[in-house]
DNA sequence: ATAATATATGATAATTATTATCATCGGCGG
DNA sequence: CCGCCGATGATAATAATTATCATATATTAT
């Protein structure tokens, strides 16, 4: 078993982009949650010194070399997470009061049906289905 | 059968709030379209003497009334929809090229899977679902 | 019907979030 | 060790969103 690090760093490399220790706190971060990070909240999760303009450099950087992805809530802000090849695919349990969001799995049975479902749905429509995400809304344990 | 306008009046009336033609170009142009719409989109499908500020005030404010809903992808552009109760209950299909977002329905049968489903994932968790939605991506049928 | 009151509107300013610029720094191959 | 190229932080610029305010329009009470 691979240390996640030494993944995205042979990721990186293979692109021609240095694995430098900005981004190594970038990605040890939204390691260290259970779910994805507005830039705020990486902001505070990392070295101080570190500006705005780094850490927004940075995650897109970081994004468009595949090592993470975006995420899209209704809260109107952006969040980053590991992309699903280094974290495993999940789905997402956003509570509705403090809009913590969690990851999720699903058993594979439950995933397969998942996905049977999407595709039915999309046969009709013409597309070709590349990825789905199942957003599961509710109230969390604190704020109930 | 009563007309969307009717219900979304009777709604806001309830609330002290009142149906201006503002607002009703603004939830006519979210009616004729198969998906959500960005601001700018909102902007171009209502007459150009209508500015942006009213534009952004309005859209809170029918947000804020339950009468429509955000929506936040992950191309970073908030989108508004009509509020399920107007539209029935549905998910998205994302075109990951283009960024077109449609609406699709699954049947009952399926809807309920999926509902189980979540549920099941969330047990755990110790949430209180209160909705879910399927997010599936692909390539639509003009970018293919 | 009219005055009084309250909400809605457009124009504009202010704020916030995000991206671009640029001079400097630091790792790495020669 | 030198020179090159990508990375960094500071700052400026841009884009997106929200707030302000004077005016207009609708609603209510008289």
């Amino acid at each position: 078993m691979v240390g996640l690090h030494t993944k995205v760093e042979k990721s990186l490399r293979s692109q021609g982009i240095r694995y430098t220790s900005n981004r190594r706190a970038l990605v040890s971060a939204l390691n260290q949650t259970i779910g994805p990070l507005t830039v705020d909240q990486i902001y505070r999760a990392t070295d101080p010194r570190v500006p705005f303009s780094s850490i927004y450099r940075e995650l897109r950087a970081l994004v468009d070399a595949q090592v993470l992805s975006l995420h899209h809530t209704a809260d109107r802000s952006n969040r980053f997470e590991l992309a699903e090849w280094l974290s495993g695919h999940h789905h997402h349990l956003v509570c509705v009061r403090c809009m913590a969001i969690s990851d999720i799995s699903l058993n594979s049975e439950a995933e397969h049906r998942l996905a049977t479902l999407g595709e039915e749905a999309a046969k009709g429509a013409g597309y070709l289905i590349t990825d789905h995400t199942l957003e599961i809304e509710g109230v969390c344990p604190t704020c109930r």
